[in-house]
DNA sequence: CGGGATCGGGATGCTTAAAG
DNA sequence: CTTTAAGCATCCCGATCCCG
């Protein structure tokens, strides 16, 4: 098979965009492994970026998806990855792959050679010289290189985005991060958009919506929606109009709209929709903005759409049982005067609509059974005052309000570890000690 | 201009599932 | 069975827009 893959004129070749926890891990499209890899990825690939350097890296399994780990940290790092840059993966057969990296003005990167970092392999051979035309410097380490051919590269991958049927693997911030990195305006649908839609503001001024009391939106069928621009200071919204367009294409829950402004005309801007769901629920004639999601259909579809499965993260189970372990171990050395708790940040703790639970043991034999403020200090860094719930059923302790701001202010992230000393009993003042995981930590 | 409608975000109670 | 994590439903509130 390898060879096969040698013989053919184009090698098997993905892309990914560099977003979330790109630093420490990659995952491989689950599509690509399926088609190429027969699902049998080994353990360990070899990467070779443009410059001929190549690295080891090691394959992590999770489920069923594939993750570039360890080593592609130090790749990361030896290429100055950021946000929005992408890399096109060209596979060679033998575990091959062949890097291009391309930065956010789609221009592909290439490592200087002091740059080499001691986990690549040495087999890299001399750079061509001489035949980049621009060298502007935008990481340390890293000189950008800009022929025409990559620009056409990059164009190509651009256009070909935009025929990409995204399956269920991707989620729906990768979604946004693939097309924001084509320089194309997307914005994924919800039931809670149907009547305005918030038009990023880049995205309006670099179309000129700013100006526009109007546009036509054509879909995919060739058809043609007048839209009202709704202006609110700095805010635009598509309005009138919008609705009529997302009933009549059927728009499902997290399906992503693409807009693109049709050369040469002045108002006219195409859509091309992308589902996530082929058995998506249509939306209902009538649907008006005050319905719940509930109303769409049985829960556990709308749960299945409203809730795409995040892929690039471990199981959250799997997440919470490690750290009660790994916390422990952590820190066997750690000895207080005070009554403590350690806990782990698990996702629910520090994304979206946050709280934190104590410890029942702890919280019942040190806290008051009825809802109490808590004073949360972080040595030099400052006081936070937050409250604590008590579920009535199940006697969960829970932080609530000013949590939020304490997990904003003190930057924390999935996998660190809080030990709250209680240092003040009759006031419920907690000494609040972070740990941050190392993986976090990755510059 | 004022009242009603709508939306988004936060808070909270409850339920469910998984793990030990 | 208990504990924990996570999601859902509902309510509330402030901001903003629409319409008469």
């Amino acid at each position: 098979m390898d060879r096969m893959l040698k013989r053919r004129s184009e090698s098997p070749s993905f892309f990914k965009v560099m977003y979330g926890d790109y630093k420490n891990k990659l995952l491989l499209p689950r599509a690509f492994v399926i088609k190429n890899l027969n699902e049998d990825v080994p353990s360990k690939l070899t990467l070779t970026s443009p410059s001929r350097r190549s690295w080891r890296v090691s394959v992590k399994k999770v489920d069923d998806d594939f993750f570039l780990c360890s080593e592609w940290k130090t790749f990361a790092k030896d290429h100055a990855l950021q946000v929005g840059e992408f890399i096109v993966f060209s596979y060679n057969g033998n575990s091959d792959f062949r890097l291009k990296i391309f930065g956010k003005d789609f221009c592909m990167k290439v490592p200087l050679p002091e740059k080499i970092s001691a986990e690549s392999v040495s087999n890299s051979k001399k750079e061509t010289k001489g035949k980049e035309r621009e060298q502007i410097t935008i990481h340390p380490g890293v000189k950008h290189v800009c022929p025409e051919e990559i620009r056409n590269l990059a164009a190509a991958v651009t256009e070909k985005m935009a025929c990409i049927s995204i399956n269920t693997s991707t989620t729906g911030h990768e979604k946004c991060e693939v097309m924001e990195a084509a320089c194309s305006f997307t914005v994924i649908f919800e039931p809670s958009t149907l009547y305005r839609m918030d038009v990023p503001r880049w995205a309006a001024i670099a179309n000129g919506l700013k100006e526009k009391d109007s546009i036509v939106l054509l879909d995919p069928c060739g058809r043609s929606w007048p839209v009202k621009i709704i202006k609110r200071d700095v805010r635009i919204e598509m309005g009138a109009g919008w609705s009529d367009f997302c009933i009549s294409n059927r728009l499902n829950t997290s399906d992503t709209c693409r807009f693109t402004l049709v050369e040469g005309s002045d108002n006219f801007i195409r859509v091309d929709i992308l589902r996530t769901s082929s058995a998506g629920i249509p939306i209902p004639k009538q649907a008006s903005a005050a319905m719940t999601m509930s109303t769409y259909g049985p829960k556990e579809a709308m749960q299945a759409l409203t809730y795409p499965r995040v892929f690039e993260s471990v199981p959250s189970r799997l997440v919470g049982t490690q750290n009660t372990v790994r916390a422990d171990i952590a820190f066997p050395a750690f000895t207080s005067d005070y009554p403590y708790c350690t806990v782990t940040m698990s996702r629910s703790y520090v994304n979206g609509k946050i709280s934190v639970y104590l410890p029942a043991a702890f919280a019942r034999k040190y806290l008051k059974s009825s809802p109490r403020e808590v004073i949360l200090e972080v040595p030099k860094r400052g006081v936070w005052f937050t409250q604590y719930t008590v579920g009535t059923q199940l006697s969960q302790y829970r932080l609530v309000t000013g949590w939020k701001d304490f997990v904003q202010d003190n930057d924390l992230e999935v996998d660190d570890v809080c030990i709250f000393e209680l240092v003040d009993r009759e006031n419920i003042k907690f000494k609040v000690t972070i740990v941050r995981n190392e993986l976090n930590l990755v510059a």
